[in-house]
DNA sequence: AATGCCTGTTGCACAGATTGCAACAGAGCT
DNA sequence: AGCTCTGTTGCAATCTGTGCAACAGGCATT
């Protein structure tokens, strides 16, 4: 909507592809080069882009102090961050929590004690949103044309033979999850990988995110995973309880 | 430098301390609110922003990911993360690696396999440049005049009563630091807590990263984690080397 | 139940900011 | 030393962004 604004933010994902010079800049961007210097100054000054020593440009550290804070103002995360970790300890695999948000499906919670896996790989990372557990629950919730019209706008990739082939199964496979209230991902994304997951919801019923537990073949394989399902699904209604409980906001009761 | 995108880029730090509705936007903007709104539809075009179910404004899911990116991208952080790894496995402390960017000192990875702390808690949080041992080590290797004014530009909050005072002590525990060659922080942050650093070089000898082990005083004291020094200071020199030896850029070497 | 207020949204004309050009500067390389 | 390449600045034309005012829709109040 606003030219100016549009081709500074367009320069965003292109610098994450890797570190640029201004001729590149100007060149993907279809602009002048004077236009992407003055540009890429205003991002500057806001810390977004960082010129380094070669004088090429680089996403700069204001980025991560914003998604640091834009985190930490997500209140279901807040909420189930304890619960995660609680059955985490209990079962001792892999527990994720994921929010749905414009068509995408992103990890905002991640609690793995048994190996020292970096974090930050996964938290913010989009999610293989056409066979992971959690992209099942939080997308089967959305209203039907919607779910349809995202549906039909995915790729399908075939991680696996396992993977959800196409658009017509993904939407066959969301009613199955809508009706049943969990959802499974046995080895869609990755052959040896499966997960159970359950949906959080609000005082409104609806899903607000979606908590799963994941674990790699070789600890325990599906069958066994399966009998986790209880005890996911209590933890999220644990969540969603306490979600739909209290008003976190500012706004002051009655 | 380009009025508009500058508008629309002073909304992100705005959001980042809490969703707000278009008026609370034009207010702090300054602007009329259609002004605002076409800047927001904008943002959020780009993914930068999100709009809520009660149409407040948040920071949006790209942010994420571009921050995932950006961080990725980092080649010191590549490289020094298996010795941080092996750091932490023979010490059992956290283990911390930050950069320098801008006037800020940002921590851009952490190892902690004792307690499961949320990690993404601290990655790409701006470090008490003050105090912190890392941020020592990054401002002392400025040119002279540089870090001078950046000096004089610092706030000197007294996190405790150990904590540097004035921009002068600071200069004078930066010469310090420049001549041995690391640094400490002894409960200059938190009361109870003493880290130790050491500076990651690069071909030319500039310091690009810094890293520390900390741990609090009740595990062990000060002068016992000042023994881990020698070590600290191996495992920065080993990046140092690796890094000064490769250039991991795409540039074909000869 | 109806009214009034508040927030978000659109069309439009003006003003002003942004753009591309061309000329300049400075470094790195042949 | 000359050359080219990249980054940088001043300027005028114009396109874009801005604010205004009117509209729409929802919520709470009368």
């Amino acid at each position: 909507m606003s030219q100016t604004v549009d081709r500074a933010l367009s320069i965003l994902p292109l610098l994450a592809e890797g570190p640029a010079d201004l001729g590149q800049v100007a060149d993907r961007l279809g602009v002048h080069k004077s236009t992407a210097l003055r540009l890429l100054r205003t991002l500057h000054e806001h810390g977004l882009v960082y010129r380094q020593s070669d004088q090429r440009y680089r996403l700069g550290a204001r980025l991560f102090a914003l998604a640091q804070e834009a985190v930490e103002n997500l209140d279901v995360r807040e909420i189930a961050h304890p619960h995660l970790v609680r059955l985490n300890e209990s079962c001792g695999h892999t527990v994720h929590l994921a929010v749905h948000e414009d068509g995408e499906v992103l990890y905002i919670d991640k609690v793995d004690s048994r190996y020292p896996v970096r974090m930050y790989s996964r938290i913010g990372k989009p999610v293989a949103i056409t066979v992971a557990a959690v992209a099942k629950l939080l997308l089967a919730d959305l209203p039907e044309p919607e779910r349809r019209a995202l549906a039909e706008k995915l790729d399908y990739p075939m991680y696996t033979s396992r993977s959800t082939p196409s658009a017509p199964a993904f939407l066959r496979e969301l009613d199955k999850v809508r009706e049943q209230g969990w959802a499974t991902d046995l080895g869609g994304h990755e052959e040896s990988i499966n997960c159970v997951a359950a949906p959080v919801r609000g005082a409104d019923g609806r899903v607000v995110a979606a908590m799963s537990v994941s674990a790699p073949n070789v600890v325990v394989g599906a069958d066994e995973l399966l009998t986790l399902l209880p005890l996911v699904r209590r933890t999220a209604d644990a969540i969603s309880g306490e979600y739909s409980g209290k008003t976190p906001t500012k706004e002051a009761g009655p």
